[in-house]
DNA sequence: CGGGTCGTTGACACATTTCAAGTTTAGTGG
DNA sequence: CCACTAAACTTGAAATGTGTCAACGACCCG
């Protein structure tokens, strides 16, 4: 497969290590020194490719490395004795799929592929004692856990008392904004999600995720081609999903 | 009130400072040297007593000092626009009610008291640059939150993919392991919330969280007098909620 | 060309909400 | 200690949002 190779290549002629996790959620931290940022190149293990729909992380299985994803998307989620799957994080290229696996010894999720992927990683026991030599590192650690935790909030807040509408608007706005898209009243990006998944965000199911997929088609405020997403009326998909940004922590918005 | 005045009395006569984060989940991080403990210790405020209902901290307002609830009950919660609230975290005493504050500026959620309370408060500058001088309470800060996570992603599944009777059942538990009970088949603890907050909580109404415990209590699985909640089949409680205290990273769980 | 995944549709079942009483409990002042 | 009030809990009937089941169609990939 195309990534195979591609990911070979990378990992035999690897590119400057300054460059590896740019872009990513760990480099943004607001609290790292340069010195701090090397430390962490320095521990970050080369790009590898994995293919869709594979398991990154296992629910109470240790984990001994940190994963950043760096291409394509991925999700942590739970099921239940039934089966149903939740999913409680989308992530996107340059977020950290297992943070608390840094201090905690074992996660209390699993993590997968959503398409084919590229993620670099750091062992555990590395940057858990960088994390003991270098404070930025650790408030790193705290401010990346802080900000997950005001993203959960906010589905929380959706999964249990908003409609399957609302729900859906909602998703539709914060990808947007986390994809970096600018707040304008249109919007396009690629969505690599069925609609199965998206109803496994949602707390919904497949058939009524298609019902609201169309609908607000209908009510002309997005419309898709294929895996091309399209926000047409961006103010009106707020309004409903009562989306405000702030939460994300995000200058852009 | 009587609460006010013995928090007066308290403030005039400051105990001995190395007892009052004792038994907080601040003090219970395995990070925190002696000598961190201390500095802890040195910049927390003395004790104020807030009546049942008061805000702790208002959505979009900055807040000054983090707040750490000693005695009574409290949430964090946020607010649709037709007025439903959800509650985001159930604080009990030991608990951190504004952890984010420490890092970021404003909170995405606002805290109340759900019962007359008493906390004690640290200046946010101040356990910020205590954070910068300090690698374990960094560490710990990155902890608290990594834990609020995990509960925070149980919940998630608990909303999105659980029925009512299973999210009560689970809370339940929830409850019996974070208030310290032991892990028998029976379990009594005092439950002062109403019907409406547990519904706001499970992100259901009022009316259907009282069908669901008179079901619980129809089946012999707790009993309740007043505000006294006894769980008297433990292990059939953790079936139907499908509850494993792992996410808790509670020892005695 | 064929097979499987994903999206779409319709009819029906059901969990939960809504609305609108009633009853009990707890708190307060006389 | 009782009377009064408001809040909390309880109950029933009807409305509704979402789930379930089952089928069909579109598309992609080998």
């Amino acid at each position: 497969m195309l990534e195979e190779v591609r990911s070979a290549t990378r990992a035999s002629h690897p590119r400057s290590p300054e460059a590896t996790l740019l872009g990513t959620r760990l480099a943004a931290s607001p609290f790292l020194s340069s010195e701090e940022r090397h430390a962490l190149e320095s521990i970050t293990l080369p790009p590898r490719s994995i293919a869709a729909y594979k398991d990154l992380l296992r629910q109470c299985e240790p984990a001994h490395h940190v994963e950043i994803l760096i291409e394509g998307w991925a999700c942590r989620y739970k099921t239940t004795r039934e089966g149903h799957r939740q999913i409680v994080a989308l992530l996107i290229p340059g977020d950290v799929a297992n943070l608390d696996t840094s201090l905690f010894t074992r996660s209390n999720y699993s993590a997968r592929t959503l398409t084919a992927a590229k993620t670099i990683s750091v062992a555990r026991d590395r940057i858990s004692s960088l994390a003991e030599q270098h404070i930025g590192i650790a408030k790193t650690l705290a401010w990346l856990a802080m900000r997950e935790n005001a993203i959960l909030s906010q589905w929380a807040l959706c999964l249990g008392r908003l409609s399957a509408r609302q729900r859906l608007a909602h998703l539709l706005c914060e990808l947007s904004v986390r994809l970096g898209n600018a707040v304008e009243t249109e919007s396009r990006f690629e969505l690599p999600l069925t609609q199965e998944q998206i109803a496994d965000m949602l707390g919904l199911t497949a058939v009524h995720v298609n019902r609201m997929v169309q609908q607000l088609r209908a009510g002309g405020l997005i419309d898709t081609h294929g895996r091309a997403m399209t926000i047409t009326d961006m103010a009106a998909l707020r309004r409903i999903g009562e989306f405000d940004p702030a939460y994300l922590h995000d200058q852009r918005a």
